[in-house]
DNA sequence: GCCGTTTTCGGCCCGACTGTTTTCAGTCG
């Protein structure tokens, strides 16, 4: 059996929701919880690893160790599957809905035999839940309406979706007052829920908060959850002078947040939302600012995008945090598309764009023949585009470099002869079809490429469209290892919609020396602006000027493709 | 179940809000 991390991840965390349902310790519990994290986070294929190794990393113990090892030889371990034999399967989706736990299932399940959401539903029509000691009316109606939310529930954001949602909810927030944090402001890839740090007070902001959302959750004076656009908002309120504190907090994540926390213990305080209490005469200690409480426990500013307990509060401890590549580092846009193949702007609209948007250089990068629906470009029409692109660059302040985005056909050979390519300033080579081979041949697929000396970089290598398409079967550790012997590079397109590579290969990538490139795949003039999602997603991969080729000058650039 | 320049046993982040209770358990972030 070899299974992906994502694969393992899923077993242990089902271990953790079976515990958690047969009321085992919560410590217990968390660790199968924590373990699932680590491993999908992991870049490398924990099924290769050996008992040995995994027990070294952090958050993997003797025991889930061997469990991993079990997985490997039998795709699962047996105590798992016997507590899933004694626990009905449609009982753990109970835990999706809004307000039910581990208890609550466990009591529903114990008292009233409620197996599943349909059977929850009609308890609760009819009255049978609130003969249960601690259960009542209201709990009934939480109840249905949790189901009925959660049967028209929607995936996680993508960021432009985040920012409809945000942009709705603030339009009743006094500008000036308020943060946007959570997720969000860590620059993740996809976002689950929206958070919001502000001062305004709680009486006068929740009455204006009522008139956008569909549904308030629940309301308070230091908190307040609605439900706007079918996603959940929670709103935190609190004072300028604790500002920090409370922006740390709402920011996360979680993890970040628990060792953040411990690390406050051992050096005698107790750090919440509100600030740093002394535990030795409790005196509080507030911050307006992340960047004063920071420097109170003494540790090196930690910007949003590392937060995740990845290994920045070590470096953060001994000061050797990274430096991260920022927006203003950026010299240039390496994979846009025009209106030779299916894009909607001319070559000189590019070029004005790019400099509208002050860069160097934009890579036009149009589609190959191969790829029937966009419009390919032939040898012909290549030549015809190259003369064009001469005779913008005579006079124009952002050069447009000639590229291609050639096809990885399905055998792995290149949609464009090798002496066309060779003419080329840069040559993307992406993936557009036959998505559903299997993982080897993917993986031999791409590397084909990787090793053509015609190819710079591969682009969007997984394939994946957030909320629509899964990535495709590929293992990208090999794919990274190959590419850093080949001196090829990596894409991070920074579509929204893709967002691919995403952190924890780039954080691989960096590691091993391949380089980064940073493209919006724009199609048409607003996509330019993307390139801020694109590098949020390397600075949460660790991701350096020197490792992103978006940060060369032209002639490096060229130099480097050459 | 994990983990350790205080510990190999005994801890494990901290607080808001709700509903059902007469003081708190459960859920959530």
């Amino acid at each position: 059996m070899d299974s992906t991390n994502r694969q393992v991840a899923e077993k242990l965390h089902s271990m953790g929701e079976l515990l958690e349902l047969t009321g085992q310790n919560v410590f217990k519990v968390r660790a199968y919880y924590r373990a699932a994290d680590v491993v999908e986070r992991l870049p490398s294929a924990v099924t290769k690893c050996d008992e040995r190794s995994l027990e070294q990393v952090g958050g993997i113990g003797v025991n889930i160790a061997r469990k991993i090892m079990e997985i490997k030889d039998t795709g699962s371990f047996r105590e798992l599957e016997e507590l899933k034999a004694a626990i009905p399967a449609s009982l753990i989706e109970l835990l999706e809905l809004d307000g039910i736990g581990p208890r609550t299932a466990h009591t529903l399940w114990q008292k009233l035999g409620i197996e599943s959401i349909e059977d929850l539903e009609r308890a609760a029509r009819g009255n049978r839940i609130r003969a249960v000691r601690g259960f009542g009316e209201k709990k009934e109606e939480k109840f249905l309406k949790s189901i009925s939310s959660f049967r028209q529930r929607s995936d996680r954001m993508n960021r432009l979706e985040a920012e409809e949602v945000i942009s709705r909810v603030t339009e009743v927030l006094l500008p000036t007052t308020f943060e946007v944090a959570g997720s969000y402001r860590r620059g993740k890839s996809t976002i689950g829920d929206i958070d919001i740090v502000t001062t305004e007070p709680a009486a006068l902001l929740n009455p204006k908060l009522r008139t956008v959302a569909e549904e308030i959750i629940d309301e308070g004076e230091k908190k307040t959850s609605l439900r706007c656009q079918n996603k959940r908002v929670d709103v935190r309120f609190t004072s300028p002078s604790r500002f920090g504190s409370m922006l740390l907090y709402l920011t996360g994540s979680k993890a970040f947040n628990i060792r953040m926390r411990e690390i406050a213990l051992n050096n005698g305080y107790k750090l919440n939302e509100y600030g740093i209490e002394d535990r030795s005469h409790g005196n509080l200690n507030t911050f307006a600012t992340e960047e004063e409480l920071f420097s109170f426990l003494g540790i090196e500013y930690i910007v949003p995008e590392l937060r995740e307990d990845w290994g920045e509060i070590e470096a953060a401890t001994t000061h050797s945090l990274p430096n991260l590549v920022a927006t203003g580092d950026i010299r240039g846009d390496l994979h846009v598309h025009s209106n030779w193949s299916d894009g909607s702007l001319s070559l000189v609209e590019l070029s004005g764009i790019g400099e509208k948007m002050g860069y160097e250089y934009i890579v036009c990068s149009d589609h190959s023949k191969t790829l029937g629906i966009a419009r390919g470009l032939d040898e012909e029409a290549l030549e015809r585009q190259a003369h064009e692109i001469e005779v913008i660059n005579r006079d124009a302040s952002c050069r447009l470099v000639h590229g291609i985005e050639v096809d990885i056909l399905a055998d792995g050979s290149l949609g464009l002869p090798a002496h066309i390519l060779a003419d080329l300033d840069i040559v993307i080579a992406s993936v557009h079809s036959s998505f559903g081979q299997e993982k080897d041949i993917m993986t031999r697929r791409v590397l084909s490429a990787v090793d053509s000396d015609d190819v710079d970089i591969i682009g969007h290598p997984t394939g994946r469209i957030i909320g629509r398409r899964k990535p495709y079967e590929i293992d990208l550790s090999r794919v990274i290892e190959r590419a850093s012997d080949t001196g090829t590079a990596l894409e991070c397109n920074a579509s929204p919609y893709r967002l691919d590579l995403d952190d924890v290969y780039i954080r691989e990538s960096m590691k091993t020396g391949v380089k980064i490139s940073i493209g919006t795949d724009s199609h048409g003039a607003e996509e330019f602006e993307h390139m801020r999602f694109g590098v949020s997603v390397i600075r949460r991969g660790w991701g350096t000027p020197e490792g992103v080729i978006n940060t060369y000058s032209l002639s490096d650039l060229l130099e480097w493709a050459s």
